[in-house]
DNA sequence: GACTCGAGTCCCGCC
DNA sequence: GACTCGAGTC
């Protein structure tokens, strides 16, 4: 093993026992993580002993790529014609910490009362039931909006506060109903047999604590186990972490608290803080020195970050000495931003021999992707769009999932989002009457839409619609033995007609095809999954593509994800790192974000740790733009240049800055 | 019950 | 701008 520094070394040797390393960025910490597993299995450990656990799905992704380069061809027996199915079976398990936790919950989850094919709700599940509460408990409109009460919720999961405990702390009227509903929240979750996400976590953390001897096994699985910016674990997964190592102790946590970025979702940057006093004997190795970017960039990220002030002060030194120095554009619009930052990637590809890959955009939210979509499929650029629920919020992909949860286990939301859609004459009337009986009577409303179980007064045309919905789940279901998931998929797809559907309601014969090629993608990628599994199962391809796990992604962009432009938000684009990187929308109320400024005093310097985060992302060009008007909810209105491009440039005597700062 | 139309709302970030 | 919801009509 070479190239790497003392520091580096000695994490990188430091093969058993507690081991806290702090470091800058760029200053080679997953370097660290993927040189350290290599270096156990080396020494012997079984490769499926080793759990290597990181934030993000890309980041685990590159990570896995790393370590194949690392250990796939030298270290073990790795015969290429094998299956690729078989072969990971004996490979460290990278991974998020939610999917560790679907995983161990599929295993065990009955012991707390839930069925182990439960359903994990996303955003959107998540919003129609937080609907029917309000409606049930009979909350006026005003007085709280389902995504206020989903707010309140998930926030008193992030701190591990269950029902009870929110009730006691909730001082407002409107944080006292939300208790309420939280409380009828997860009785309605756990009677449907589904989790959120939250719940993955603390599910977990409950299982450990109930049930030592689950915990005992899952501990056991692994002998040796490496988290990934530590300084982003909240209390459900640093409690997680703990049960898991406490006995083998070879725990190893990377982390830098310049990069923490998740406070709104519970992270608590005392955890790095506190590793030492948890783990007495824990070696604790720094890392400073910077190997990615150049001097010209590490000296703007230096001098940005310094204007937080509680932070440990550590200063970056770059280890490339010179480079270009970053730039700042200031564009009329949104759409010329994109056209431009797309018209200097083309030209950099063309002169400067860059392979798209080399490339990222980054920005703040979700919204602003699109311009740049556009003007990257005019200039034919291939380009992959990094997470952004979208593809999940589209209708067609919604109503396919919902039936494919139909055969795999009938849950309520995915039930009533497609009873009535192709329209069966099932109407507002009749879902009140099943759903009605389903609160007070707990029988399974899949059961009465079969018929198992007495359904409510029905008129004849609703008796039809039940039956034909029935039907065609049922026969898919009865001769699911003999197809493969995919043919199963397409069997349902076609026996309720969803084409007719799209058709029916498009009449465009361009949406039509763009709304149908989202049910094909859906239907690819469960045949791509299919392929790549030993032993696939519908739930699993559920989970994965939920969890956005890489091969449940779409086989175009599989494709693309070979050499493509990177558009994601700097979020997702910590850990990774790009030869060029262009931040966009450097505007007050993008970056720093409108919320963080009305929040408190929190809220901005963690927005400029986020910049710090992006800035830091790249290794030799470094593009900043804005845009002097942004279009919002359809109108044009005038922006004010973000105060941390002031910040970077070392401008804080500049009027300007005091203007928008102050603000 | 299905369909059309206009009013009102809209989400930061991730898994 | 895009999407959802409710009122009103067939």
């Amino acid at each position: 093993m070479s190239g790497l520094n003392a520091a580096q070394q000695e994490a990188v040797d430091t093969l058993s026992g507690p081991l806290l390393v702090l470091a800058g960025a760029g200053t080679g910490k997953t370097r660290v993580i993927t040189f350290r597993i290599a270096k156990l299995i080396k020494h012997g450990v079984p490769r499926h002993k080793i759990l290597g656990v990181t934030f993000t799905n890309k980041a685990a992704n590159e990570m896995k790529e790393r370590l194949t380069g690392l250990i796939g061809g030298s270290i073990g027996t790795k015969n290429k014609y094998k299956k690729k199915a078989e072969q990971s079976e004996n490979e460290p398990t990278i991974s998020t910490f939610h999917s560790l936790c679907v995983r161990i919950l599929r295993r065990r989850i009955e012991k707390l009362g839930y069925p182990l094919k439960f359903a994990i709700y996303n955003r959107g599940d998540q919003e129609s039931l937080a609907r029917q509460i309000l409606r049930e408990i009979r909350v006026p409109d005003k007085a709280l909006k389902p995504n206020q009460l989903l707010f309140h919720i998930s926030n008193w999961k992030c701190k591990s506060l269950n029902a009870k405990q929110a009730m006691m702390q909730s001082e407002s009227d409107a944080q006292h109903l939300a208790a309420v509903g939280f409380e009828r929240y997860q009785k309605q979750l756990k009677l449907r047999g589904a989790v959120d996400f939250d719940d993955l976590l603390l599910l977990t953390e409950q299982l450990f604590r109930e049930h030592p001897d689950v915990r005992q096994e899952e501990a056991d699985r692994f002998d040796h186990l490496l988290v990934d910016e530590y300084q982003d674990t909240n209390t459900s997964q640093y409690r997680i972490v703990k049960a898991l190592a406490g006995e083998h102790r070879n725990l190893c946590v990377v982390g830098d608290d310049d990069q923490s970025i998740y406070a709104w979702r519970g992270a608590e940057v005392e955890h790095i803080l506190a590793f030492a006093k948890d783990w007495p004997d824990a070696k604790v190795v720094r890392l400073e020195e910077n190997y990615r970017s150049t001097e010209a960039i590490i000296k703007y990220a230096n001098t940005l970050i310094r204007f937080n002030s509680t932070r440990h002060d550590k200063v970056l030194v770059a280890a490339r000495p010179g480079g270009e120095l970053p730039i700042i554009n200031q564009w009329e619009d949104e759409t010329q931003e994109a056209e431009e930052v797309v018209r200097s990637i083309s030209n950099r590809l063309n002169l400067h021999g860059r392979e798209p890959r080399d490339f990222a955009i980054l920005f703040r939210t979700n919204e602003q992707p699109r311009p740049f979509e556009t003007a990257l499929r005019e200039a034919k650029l291939p380009y992959i769009l990094v997470g952004g629920m979208s593809f999940f919020d589209r209708k067609e992909v919604k109503d396919v999932l919902a039936y494919l949860r139909l055969l795999d286990e009938p849950d309520e939301v995915s039930i009533l989002r497609i009873i009535n859609t192709p329209p069966r004459g099932i109407g507002k009337k009749s879902i009140e009457n099943l759903l009605d009986r389903t609160v007070r009577e707990k029988v399974p409303m899949w059961d009465m839409v079969c018929g198992y179980a007495e359904r409510p007064k029905v008129t004849a045309r609703v008796k039809q619609g039940l039956d034909q919905l029935a039907a065609a789940v049922n026969e898919v279901r009865s001769v699911a033995g003999n197809h493969s998931l995919v043919d199963q998929a397409r069997m349902l797809i076609d026996k309720i007609d969803y084409k007719s559907e799209i058709d029916r309601i498009y009449s465009e014969p361009d949406d039509r095809e763009s709304r149908w090629s989202v049910v094909e993608q859906v239907v690819n990628a469960l045949a791509d999954y299919e392929q790549s599994r030993k032993k696939p199962t519908m739930t699993n391809f559920l989970d994965r593509l939920l969890l956005g796990d890489q091969d449940a992604n779409s086989d175009k962009e599989k494709q693309l994800k070979k050499n493509a432009i990177a558009l994601m938000t700097m979020h997702a684009a910590k850990g990774l790192e790009f030869p060029e990187v262009y931040i966009v929308g450097l505007e007050e109320g993008i970056l720093p974000h409108q919320r963080s400024l009305e929040d408190d005093e929190a809220g901005v310097p963690e927005e400029r740790r986020l910049c710090y985060v992006g800035v830091t992302r790249a290794e030799e060009r470094l593009t900043m733009s804005m845009s002097l008007t942004r279009k919002k909810w359809g109108k044009a209105r005038e922006t004010i240049p973000s105060r941390f491009l002031y910040e970077l440039t070392d401008q804080a005597d500049n009027p300007n800055y005091a203007k928008c700062s102050k603000r």
